[in-house]
DNA sequence: CCTACCGATCGGTAGG
DNA sequence: CCTACCGATCGGTAGG
């Protein structure tokens, strides 16, 4: 019989299981004999793929940092104004939040169990990607098309208050993705008071 | 000599102790021994204060859940409008993310550690809590005051949007917690795009 | 509040 | 990929 799938490796697989028992129990209550059982193997056998536990969090935090790096390159390298670039850059974590979203909670929840020097490297990928936005912000407001008294308290709560999504829109997936995009930027960008 | 500050019980040191670990390292990272440690007994004398390790989470959760609903009960009581009282409740979570934030963020991240009955009686403080929230809003729409397509998404987006001050404030005390709160709340109401 | 200690379970290894 | 197993550490108890 054909295969209709893609293959996925057995690493793969062993990641997404474990970025799902992540996010429900967290990093450190979630154990190999967990996730063994829902890969189908025995605990010993995840070795044949995995260095240690650590390795397979510090490989969601650093692949999902990338992805969100790349992307910012990409918005960055267009001639859009900023209050564009950010609309994009806001949509784009909608987007991962809400379709990824075991990812997401693992990165942005989990980081902290990373030891050294994973955890300095991923900081580090964070912190420029900060200073990317923050850099985007300050443009908005010097073309006043921003109005923020301070970039980093607003990059902050518009960040953060898309976080919600990461453990709600799995739960709640009748929920259409367009109209949740459409209401949050629209919410960030307008405010809740009519004027 | 006379003592000028108010004694405080040993257990409510546990609690304040447990609370900053388990901010930092998570719950199920922390170790009774870890506390021991930080209140400065043996791990064995913890328990002549407290059950097990899960009634200390337990209290710190419903605590603070008592003070959002006793805060929740006087604003209610009041003929202040719809979107008066949104803002008396955003600047409440400001207030509590950025100076009691160890305690919010037990209760914000690390609730899903409680097991039954206490998870379903925290889970049901939260929903009645947040019912009571989106009627102001929905009132808020209906009177014309408040420019929101959804009011669930509203209420997740905003809440959400203050959380980040709990890993971050207590890092950066230099910073004014009244610029803090009405920068925030001036983003929630108007956006941040210059119309 | 301490010493002494427990059964259970953890992440991980040896060897095939 | 499995069986068998390990040293370490966990939350918690007994007894004083």
């Amino acid at each position: 019989m054909g295969q209709s799938k893609p293959k996925k490796s057995k690493k793969q697989i062993i990641l997404e299981e474990a970025a799902t028992l992540f996010r429900e129990k967290g990093y450190a209550a979630t154990t190999m004999r967990d996730l063994a059982a829902k890969v189908g193997v025995e605990a010993a056998s995840l070795y044949n793929h995995i260095k240690c536990k650590e390795e397979i969090l510090s490989q969601i935090c650093s692949s999902l940092a990338d992805t969100y790096t790349s992307k910012m390159v990409l918005i960055n390298a267009t001639d859009a104004t900023p209050i564009d670039k950010i609309k994009e850059l806001l949509l784009l974590h909608v987007e991962i939040n809400a379709m990824s979203s075991p990812l997401a909670s693992v990165m942005n929840d989990e980081w902290r169990h990373l030891t050294e020097p994973e955890r300095s490297d991923f900081l580090l990928k964070r912190r420029s990607y900060e200073n990317q936005f923050l850099n985007i912000i300050e443009q908005g407001i010097a073309d006043g098309s921003v109005q923020a008294t301070d970039a980093k308290i607003a990059l902050y709560t518009m960040l953060s208050s898309i976080r919600w999504l990461q453990h709600w829109y799995h739960a709640n997936r009748d929920m259409d993705v367009e109209a949740v995009k459409s209401t949050i930027i629209g919410l960030l960008m307008n405010g809740i008071q009519k004027s």
